[in-house]
DNA sequence: CCTAATAGTATCGTCGATAAACTAACTGGG
DNA sequence: CCCAGTTAGTTTATCGACGATACTATTAGG
């Protein structure tokens, strides 16, 4: 599943994709990793879409994101609303103008070029593969997996309603689809 | 063979990969751009292995490259040659150190324990399907595909000798098997 | 030749990244 | 209760990646 021409294939990929990204991102005043907390975020449940949170997504130190999330901010392009419960928590909600720019930027046009050649020809399978060697890298570094909430092992129905075994709260049904922080894989 | 999902995969597991790599190049006063540099000269052939095609391997500037070529210099980890022909072209090499530098830190240690983990399990597919993904990049958009030189349409062999029928050269046998700039793909 | 193109360098400004010190808010055991 | 320990986030300082631009030196070609 992994060997140094799968490595050399990913970083080469991604080094072009950053490239792209960053022709795309520089004229809005931003950088690629901006783009990438902004998706993130975009699909980040109610306990993920703090600056913590996207830090542990992406692999950065939190007074980085700390930095970044200011400079979205002072943008527009997200929103900080502190937690209700936890005066330390922010949550960051991306605004009309921040869905806007995500949706006209990303991902770069060099993908959605390649999108248009290649329609959805073995998708499946490749999506299948990376995603296993994620759980690997992830399984491998104690890094959290960001899974889709309802596919948590503590993910459960009480009465008709989805409900977090692990947090032991009542789960909104959009939140089930977004990913969260706290995901853990079913044990093997 | 592209969708969101996909270029979701590639983004965070090169955005940890990254983050990883920065962890092992630090203490060595280098950033993840100067390993991938480096393990990009330890692969490239005689036509490849300058700062430009490092850039375009790379997708960064020129200038960009002059000085990450410059660092690595100076800290004796690939040494300049001026090329014979043509007194513009630099050509760089990697030193004894640099090898030993980039076997000790590149891939970093969260892709190795990966590789440990998952025995070669469905690499084979892994490997092809992210091939084709990078050239369908490479084709719509006009980049380099930088393959391994036996491989491009170019390759030939007169009287028991590689031959490159582009630059009209004769090619020593360990050529063949390196990447090469001027690479490109069968016409399909 | 003289012009245009090419490989590389030098210099500049911006800003992303880490580390470390800090504040504020929560938690839990006496 | 309170105070020690922990956690979320900010601030500050330092460093250096990166793009842009202007520059030099060499080559190609009409």
């Amino acid at each position: 599943m992994a060997n140094k021409r799968v490595f050399d294939l990913i970083e080469r990929i991604s080094a072009l994709l950053r490239s792209d990204s960053r022709r795309h991102a520089m004229p809005h005043e931003l950088q690629p990793v901006h783009l990438q907390a902004l998706d993130y975020l975009s699909r980040a449940n109610c306990f993920s879409d703090t600056p913590q949170a996207v830090g542990e997504y992406l692999g950065l130190t939190k007074g980085n994101m700390s930095q970044r999330m200011s400079v979205l901010e002072k943008l527009g392009l997200i929103r900080k609303e502190s937690d209700e419960r936890d005066a330390r928590v922010v949550h960051l909600h991306l605004t009309a103008p921040g869905k806007r720019l995500l949706q006209l930027t990303y991902p770069p046009s060099s993908w959605r070029d390649l999108e248009n050649r290649m329609r959805s020809k073995g998708a499946r399978a490749l999506e299948e593969e990376l995603t296993e060697l994620l759980h690997g890298l992830v399984a491998a570094n104690d890094f959290r997996s960001f899974g889709q909430c309802k596919t948590c092992r503590f993910h459960q129905r009480k009465a008709g309603q989805a409900f977090c075994g692990l947090l032991q709260v009542e789960l909104e049904a959009d939140q089930t689809e977004k990913i969260c922080r706290e995901h853990q894989l079913a044990t093997a």
